[in-house]
DNA sequence: GTCTATAAATGGATAGAC
DNA sequence: GTCTATCCATTTATAGAC
């Protein structure tokens, strides 16, 4: 018995804080050495545990993958919220938008793999992540369709411009801002030409 | 002495020709098993040999990569070179060059991975390799120069399209055609954007 | 809930016989 | 040029003591 944890908390509040200690160092572990990068023994002393306690918490290292996704998309769903939120017009909500998708995306290159390519060829999200990636897709649909970009098929070519110039960026000029710099007018092209399609 | 092969070749094209047939195996066990999913032993399987004895023909699974990466490269500077050898007009040109490329990048997943995105964190290409992906760039360069797209920030913006389009193919609708479908509709967009910038 | 021990496999790579 | 044998490290995952 050793908890270490303060303990006025529940037996699940207690697991959920320690599941929630273990994704953010395998977060940081992506960071550092790639998603794939690193194995279980790593990641259990990044918490200060063996790795065969980590599967108190995890079934799978894939189960592992599948919660940082969910994850992953769980706070971009909280980025559109924030824009939602705010009082910008439509067509500033898109722009806004597309600026701070950008800078998510980027911010973390690993996540960006794990959310939007397919790397890891073992890791298919569940059922109820997927849903979560849904969900900020028609986020973003909502936000465009404000803006009176309309037809489905303009949405595809706004995803395929955003994680294109995302990835691009990460690729290719690491560190850099070589397509930071024309997210803003890439928004402006695509605008004039996917509105009232 | 068990060449097995055909012997009126020279010892260095015998080798050549085993480096190659290594190589195709590789990629073969990359579309199966992705990228990162196959090892040395399954690809000397895969060509009736002992893992050791790649070692002849590679120093190390990452040169392998490298001319995987090679080869490639040197497959789209030839859809490239194919495509100035027609008597296509400039804009026709771009068109049918974005077409072509989208065609070359979702025909073959591993390959956009190894190719375009930066999947296997040990893996750099070497500078040899490297030059010739810049070969390709500076002919798509050229391409869109000669259509009136003459500014580089836009030339960046046309690799994150292409690249962006073909990645999400791959990723959210494979086997399909989503995005396949808009790349047309893509080009004259950007080309209305980026002409004459 | 964490540990040790270990399974069972796989990884890339090398030595040296033939 | 190919092999066997092997190294040494590592992987995910399980069993069972504490």
């Amino acid at each position: 018995m050793k908890p270490a944890e303060p303990s006025n908390l529940t037996r699940d509040q207690r697991r959920e804080r320690t599941r929630q200690v273990i994704v953010d160092a395998a977060w940081q572990l992506s960071r550092e050495r790639g998603l794939t990068g690193w194995g279980l023994r790593d990641l259990g002393a990044q918490v200060g545990m063996r790795a065969p306690s980590l599967y108190v918490y995890f079934a799978s290292k894939n189960a592992l993958y599948d919660e940082m996704y969910a994850q992953g998309y769980r706070e971009l769903r909280a980025v559109y919220e924030s824009l939602r939120t705010g009082d910008l017009g439509a067509e500033a909500q898109v722009r806004t938008g597309a600026r701070m998708f950008f800078q998510f995306a980027v911010a973390d290159s690993a996540r960006l793999q794990l959310l939007f390519l397919r790397v890891i060829p073992s890791f298919v999200p569940s059922a109820t992540s997927y849903a979560l990636a849904s969900e900020v897709l028609a986020e973003l649909s909502q936000s465009l369709r404000a803006a009176g970009v309309i037809d489905p098929a303009a949405l595809d070519i706004w995803t395929a411009m955003l994680t294109g110039l995302a990835t691009q960026q990460v690729s290719n000029d690491p560190g850099g801002s070589r397509w930071a710099d024309v997210v803003d007018r890439t928004v402006d092209i695509l605008l004039a030409g996917t509105r009232l399609a």
